[in-house]
DNA sequence: GTATCATATGAACGTCCGTACAGATGTTCA
DNA sequence: TGAACATCTGTACGGACGTTCATATGATAC
């Protein structure tokens, strides 16, 4: 091994606790310096979050589909109860991913932003087209696949 | 208002319980006839769950930052207990995001799908340069956003 | 062989979140 | 104003999941 050592309590990033043996310090300190930010993985990650629940990622794919739609063909579309309908609207409507229209006593809800569109492309062509294990039953932690199997 | 009827029975999804109004029947089931299938919403959904949680996004984020990182040095670089990363690295392998060779005692993890780069890469502008209400503390419900703000 | 290191696994605990039910808000029509 | 409708909100329950501690597996060195 290259050189082992305790973490070093010199990061510029202010890390505190140190108690984690690293190899390669200073690969480890290039990579914390190009890294994207605590906060934006945060933020990264409440994006996906929204995303991560199958009735939401379909209320988007559907109003995607259809540009605009009001909440109660929105359930009918995603066969869902119009009430949980709502709750999951607020969500995505709150992360900037639809938007909301009033027209009477209906709300019509489009997108809001082209990355989402993208995001769910992209997401389904790796889900269609990835590699063999990928996504196949949504927690499949037996996958037992060989460690020398890449290199 | 166009037409109000229930939700018709004659689908061609297999929808079995009617019990939502809709406006728009033909539209509902034109959109229907295109959406992406449940199965799929339901996997697409499983690669987002993978990837909202922050310590998983920041550790995908490092992977591919660093192209390949031991567990100690991951767990260095994102600040986590190396039983943790351990355990998150587990579920990015089964899902195919990140792809593990072995190398004497130490396991080295590298990106195993380019389309989760450029996933990162989407939801990343959609953070820093997204509408104004997106993702601005992971869960902002009170967004307070007038009706008609849009049209 | 044992010892040590790097990583993986199992179990338990606390928390978050999706769903369903009930009720509130706001809009249209008479 | 009052009724009917579309949507939203509050609450509560059940399950899923992230983290931690303890332990197991696998590999190298002696």
């Amino acid at each position: 091994m290259p050189d082992e050592v305790i973490c070093g309590k010199d990061d510029e990033d202010a890390l505190d606790h140190c108690d984690v043996v690293v190899v390669d310090p200073e690969r480890v300190r290039a990579v914390r310096a190009r890294l994207v930010t605590a906060a934006e993985t945060e933020q990264m990650a409440a994006v996906f979050k929204v995303l991560s629940d199958p009735s939401r990622c379909r209320l988007v794919a559907a109003i995607i589909e259809a540009g605009e739609l009001c909440v109660c063909d929105l359930a009918a579309t995603v066969d869902m109860s119009e009430s949980n309908v709502s709750h999951h609207l607020r969500v995505l409507r709150s992360h900037g991913l639809v938007r909301a229209r009033r027209d009477g006593k209906m709300v019509f809800y489009s997108p809001d932003d082209a990355h989402i569109r993208v995001l769910l492309d992209i997401t389904r062509e790796h889900v269609l087209h990835g590699p063999e294990g990928a996504g196949r039953s949504a927690r499949d932690d037996g996958d037992g696949e060989g460690e020398g199997s890449t290199a």
